[in-house]
Order: C-alpha cells, then sequence, then structure tokens
RNA sequence: GGUUCCGUAGCUCAGCUGGAUAGAGCAACUGACUUCUAAUCAGUAGGUCGCAGGUUCGAAUCCUGCCGGGAUCACCA
C-alpha cells in the first residue's frame, strides 16, 4: 500500500536529520488532518520528539518547519506553529499531482492476488422459519466482509451451513402431515420457506393445547405436586416444565421425536418428505437472498456434516489431548487457557455441537483448503467459538490461527428484544418490500425521474430502497448492539444510503449535461477551492481505510468513509460550479475531481453491497 | 456469581493503535431553489464522553475498581 503522504513524511525526516542531527522513521512522523480551526493541511504533533532532540516542542515545530519549507519548497506552502503542533499548509500543485496520480491509477484499491484464500461463512439459517431481521444483519455483514476481503486481493469463497435436519424441521414435517391437507406452496400461492414457517408455528399452537389440556389432568396435578418448588406456582412450574413435558408426555411431541428417529434411521418416506418440505424452504430463501443481492459459492448441509468431527476426536484422544471419562464421554481440559471443561461426545456415543463444528472445520479446509475461516455468527455464540479455535489449537490444525469469529450484537427494535414466540420479529421479505414501496411513495411525492420507463424506475427504487436499508445496518459497528428503527431504516435524507446515491447521481447527472470538448489540461487552474482540497484529501484517504476494514472486518468503516465522501461532495457541488467554471482547465480538474469521486464512492458502496442508480 | 461485550447530545451513531476547544445525522428552530438534481447546502440550539482513581507533557481513547445494560457459563443448537 502506498502511503500517499510519504512524500511529505520525507521531507519532515530530512528536516529533522539536517536540522537536529537525529533518525526519525516515517512510521514515527503522526501526520494528521489539521483541524479545521488551525489554518494548516497536514499536522504534525512534535511532543514524541521533545526529550531526543531536547528542546522544547515549540522550537522543535519552529525548526523543522522552517527546515522543511525549504526542502520541500515545491510542494509545501507555509508553516505554523501553536504550542506543539506543526501545521503545513501545502501548495496547490500537490493536490493536483495527487489528484492526476489516483485518476491515473486504473484500480481505486491495489487488489492485486494475495495468492490466499479464506473462507466467509453466513446466513446459516434453520430450514423451520424464513429468515427475519437478524439473519439481514448477519448475510449483509457477512456479504459486505466478502467482497471488501475480495478488494485488497484475497480469493474469498462464501459458504454458509444450512440447518436442515433435526427437531425442529420434523415439527413441521409432523404438522403439514396431519393438517397440511395436501397443500403446496404452489396450491396456496404462499413463499415456501413462508409456507414451511407456518406449519412450525401450526404445531407449537397446537402443542400449547395439548399442554394446557394435560394441566388440567390428575397426573398433572400429580407431576405438580411432587415436583414443584416451595412457593413455586402452578404457571411458573408449567412454564418450566414445558421441555420436559414435550419429551416425556407430549403426544404430538413423541411423534416428532419418532419422526427424528425415523430420519436418522433413514426412513424412505420420511426422508422423501423432508426433501419436499426443505426443497420448498430453499426456494423461498434463494428468492430472499436474491432481493437482496447475495449469492454463496459453496454450501453446506448439516445432515451432511453433522455426524463429522469423530475422526478428530479419536485423533484428540490418541494424543491425549482429549479425556475420557468412565461414562464414555468425551472432554477436553481448557482450563489453562483460561476457559473450562467442555464436552465433545456424549456418554452414548453421539455428537454435540462443537463436534460437528470440529468436523466441519476441518472437511472445509479440505475441500478449499483456505487457512482462513471467518464465522459470521451473533455474538451469543462467542463462548462457543472461543472453545472451538482453542481445540483447534490444541489439535495444531495448520488454519487454527486463521480462524476469527467475526461476532455482531443483536438486532432490538425500538420495543426490545426480537421474540419469535411473541411474533415480534421483523420479516425479512415484509422489511425489502417495504422500504422499496416507500422509496416509490417519496419519489411519487417528489415528481421526478421523468421520461423514464416503468422498469427502470422500479429499478430505481429498488437499489434506493435497498441503500437505506443496507446502509442503515451497515454504518453500526458490527459489535455494537444495534436498535432497528423501521422508521429511520427508511430515510432518505442526512446520514443514509441514499444521501450517498444522491452524490453519486449528481455527479452522472453533470457528465450527462457535458456538452463539446473538455480541456485537456488543468495547468491554468490553480486557486484551488477548500472544498475540493478536502475532496482530494478524502480521496488519498480511501485505500487505506479499505485496507483497514479488511483487517478490522468491518464494513462500518466504509459506509462511515463513504458517507464523508458525499458529504464533501454535496459541499463542493454546492459552492462551485463545474459546467459553468470560471475556467476550461477549472472546468477539467473538476470533471476530472468528480470523475474519481464517482469511482470511489461506486466502489465503496459495492463493497457494503449497495448498487448506484444513474439517476434518482 | 465467573467470563465477556457495550455505555459519547433528547434519539441513532462516528471518533477508541493516546494529541489542539469531542463530531455527524435525526428530531426542533432559521435561512438558501429564474442558477450542473433542494433525496442538497448554510446557521441556531443541544455534552460532568456511565462514575472514581491511575499512567502520561497530553486520556472519550490505555490500566484498575465500581455502577448500569446485554450475552454466555447444558451429555441444546
Amino acid at each position: 500500500m502506498v502511503d500517499r503522504l510519504a512524500e511529505i513524511k520525507e521531507v519532515l525526516q530530512r528536516a529533522i536529520r539536517e536540522a537536529y542531527d537525529h533518525e526519525v522513521t516515517l512510521d514515527q512522523l503522526v501526520l494528521q488532518e489539521t483541524k479545521k480551526e488551525f489554518d494548516g493541511d497536514y499536522t504534525l504533533v512534535v511532543f514524541p520528539f521533545t526529550r531526543a532532540l531536547r528542546a522544547k516542542p515549540e522550537v522543535i515545530a519552529d525548526t523543522i518547519g522552517a527546515k522543511a519549507v525549504e526542502i520541500g519548497a515545491d510542494h509545501l506552502a507555509s508553516y505554523n506553529v501553536i504550542k506543539g503542533f506543526l501545521n503545513l499548509e501545502l501548495k496547490p500543485s500537490f493536490w493536483k499531482s495527487q489528484l492526476t496520480a489516483l485518476n491515473a491509477a486504473t484500480k481505486v484499491v491495489d487488489d492485486s492476488p494475495k495468492g490466499e484464500r479464506v473462507l466467509v461463512e453466513f446466513s446459516s439459517p434453520n430450514t423451520n422459519k424464513p429468515l427475519h431481521l437478524g439473519h439481514i444483519r448477519n448475510i449483509l455483514l457477512g456479504w459486505s466482509t466478502s467482497q471488501i476481503l475480495e478488494s485488497v486481493g484475497y480469493e474469498v469463497v462464501k459458504t454458509q451451513v444450512i440447518n436442515d435436519r433435526g427437531i425442529a424441521i420434523c415439527k413441521s414435517m409432523l404438522a403439514w402431515q396431519k393438517y397440511g391437507a395436501g397443500a403446496t406452496p404452489e396450491s396456496t400461492g404462499v413463499k415456501g420457506d413462508h409456507f414451511v414457517g407456518k406449519y412450525y408455528i401450526e404445531f407449537e399452537n397446537r402443542f400449547k393445547e395439548e399442554y394446557s389440556a394435560w394441566q388440567a389432568t390428575d397426573a398433572a396435578t400429580e407431576v405438580y405436586k411432587s415436583g414443584k418448588k416451595e412457593e413455586q406456582t402452578k404457571e411458573a412450574f408449567f412454564k418450566a416444565y414445558k421441555n420436559t413435558y414435550f419429551n416425556e408426555y407430549s403426544d404430538l411431541g413423541r411423534k416428532a421425536k419418532d419422526m427424528l428417529l425415523a430420519w436418522e434411521s433413514g426412513d424412505s418416506e420420511v426422508k422423501a418428505l423432508w426433501s419436499q418440505m426443505n426443497g420448498w424452504v430453499y426456494d423461498g430463501f434463494n428468492t430472499t437472498y436474491d432481493a437482496l443481492g447475495v449469492s454463496f459459492d459453496t454450501l453446506y448441509y448439516e445432515s451432511d456434516t453433522y455426524l463429522l468431527g469423530k475422526d478428530l476426536i479419536d485423533q484428540g484422544l490418541a494424543d491425549e489431548s482429549f479425556y475420557q471419562k468412565e461414562d464414555g464421554s468425551v472432554w477436553i481440559d481448557l482450563t489453562e487457557q483460561g476457559l473450562d471443561h467442555k464436552i465433545l461426545l456424549r456418554s452414548d456415543g453421539t455428537s454435540v455441537y462443537m463436534t460437528q463444528d470440529l468436523g466441519t472445520a476441518q472437511k472445509r479446509y479440505e475441500d478449499v483448503s483456505a487457512k482462513r475461516m471467518i464465522y459470521v455468527v451473533a455474538d451469543e455464540q462467542d463462548y462457543h467459538f472461543q472453545v472451538l479455535f482453542e481445540i483447534m489449537k490444541v489439535l495444531e490444525a495448520p488454519y487454527a490461527d486463521g480462524m476469527y469469529h467475526l461476532s455482531y450484537g443483536m438486532v432490538d427494535l425500538p420495543s426490545g428484544r426480537m421474540k419469535s414466540r411473541e411474533g415480534k420479529v421483523v420479516d425479512a421479505d415484509d422489511l425489502i418490500k417495504e422500504v422499496i414501496d416507500e422509496v416509490e411513495k417519496a419519489a411519487k411525492e417528489r415528481g421526478e425521474l421523468e421520461g423514464v420507463t416503468q422498469e427502470e424506475r422500479a429499478e430505481i427504487y429498488r437499489k434506493i430502497g435497498l441503500a437505506a436499508l443496507k446502509f442503515f445496518i451497515l454504518k453500526v459497528n458490527p459489535k455494537k448492539r444495534m436498535i432497528f428503527n423501521p422508521e429511520e431504516s427508511v430515510d432518505m435524507q442526512g446520514q443514509t444510503g441514499p444521501y450517498i446515491q444522491n452524490a453519486y447521481v449528481r455527479i452522472q447527472s453533470v457528465k450527462r449535461r457535458l456538452e463539446g470538448e473538455v480541456a485537456a489540461d488543468t495547468a491554468g487552474y490553480t486557486a484551488l477551492d477548500p472544498t475540493e482540497i478536502d475532496l482530494i484529501k478524502s480521496l488519498m484517504l480511501y485505500a487505506e481505510e479499505v485496507n483497514k476494514a479488511a483487517e478490522n472486518y468491518d464494513p462500518s468503516t466504509i459506509a462511515n468513509y463513504s458517507y464523508e465522501l458525499a458529504k464533501k461532495y454535496h459541499k463542493f457541488y454546492h459552492d462551485v460550479r463545474i459546467l459553468k467554471a470560471e475556467s476550461e482547465s477549472a472546468k477539467a480538474f473538476r470533471l476530472m475531481l468528480s470523475d474519481n469521486v464517482a469511482k470511489v464512492l461506486e466502489h465503496s458502496m459495492n463493497l457494503l453491497g449497495v448498487e448506484m442508480p444513474d439517476r434518482m
């Protein structure tokens, strides 16, 4: 990565050498943008050098400043010192050379292949219900992180583990079998994942009825009397007892469990039903993924992976990384790592979640030979991944050090936590439709977009709506729990996706109106506007910003950068004329500047999965 | 209770590998469209950066303790 300020830093380095006979590395020279209440472009903080140079900060700053302006006269215009801060003002030639260099580059970010493969896992839904807002945050983070990594030269493999087996899908299957009367997504016109989700809810409701009825029986009263803790009300007792009831008394529970057992033993009828219902769900999921503009390179199904990992258990037992209890269960002692003892295999020899994840990691490594694996999973699983990664280190897996849990906070509604049981869930499909509808409504009120076909309009609304939604979610640092206000998510003013698109659209509009030849040369233009310098400063930062986002797996860095750049462009657009510039060279310069802003805006928004419209 | 994440303006968030008088947006109020798209721009108002110590020339940022909130600590996934 090129340090765009290297030239200036070298001048400062030389200045210190010549004035004080002292060597500093370029890294030691901290140049920051000068705060706007002071004069200058960049500021060198000289406090760190007071000890080595044995002088007061003001004196050092003054000495370095004078020397630097002398040495770097071609770019440095002047300097001023306030306390220990050396403010440097640069000449127009510097800014113009920077812009020219950026303009000449074929890529806004160096994406030359690193020769390293990274696997990113995200989404990974259960197949018993449709995707919701929580999945959206997951998907957008995973997709954006993948784009970012790709943009700096990694070969990214996007994947998900589809949790297609287990008791949950069996509940849907059973309910459909009992109450579905042969209905299908086609016959009802209901999207497949919603269709199957409906039967999951049907099951839960029927089970609730059954449970309530049972609570009135003598048998239930007996259970309550013998099992209750002191002072526990009947209501509280039965609330806590629900799982035990499901497992030990419930007729529906037994049938669902029987179905799971039948599935596990390979019963062909059950398997056929299972394939059919999951097929409906996948159709539904794919529609949602398409709507969000995301896709995957490979897929893993839990039904294929849930038995994996046992050979790793054997390996761990053989080299005594793990130990076996008398009952046959297998454990690992991670107390040395500050964690706990963790079970890896049940006493009956069956897998737990961890077993599966160990095996899946190994399989993926064999499949795609990625030494870095990123798991985009909510922060409720922090501990699980901490343990998983430690186990991999104990087993000395070659990819152990490259495993990373991109942990993100849950999404809350203004009314509190989303609760699927209470129906307080924001459905993904509904949300996507809503933001696009909202955009359409707003656009009609504004009455823009004349001379654009219906299809083109729909496409523009779609791009804007998704921009609003995606930006709203991605601008927040992943680690933070976020509050999702549906009303604010469709805002199109201020710090929003559409605001950024609007800056881009303005540039496209200017270009459309451009007539005749543009001067090839910008040499005659030297009285740069402050807004122009501001824009160039931002453009110079972009490549570094993307690399930072890639290192931290943090799309919010990009979102915030894009907003800043768009904001500066809007200001520039307001303050100066482009097509009616004061001179031909000024016009050429502004067009070049606009072009490069557009390039970076498009690139950066693309990293967030946001498409740019040409008009709006 | 142990571990861990979070706490910045009324609200939503930046800033956190230490630097100057802590920034945006929304909401409120005021102003700017015969001028390249006003989904814009400019202005007013809004803060004990959870609290208390410590390190430092300098702390929202690093360390410790406390307070508040979330998550997690299953032979569940």
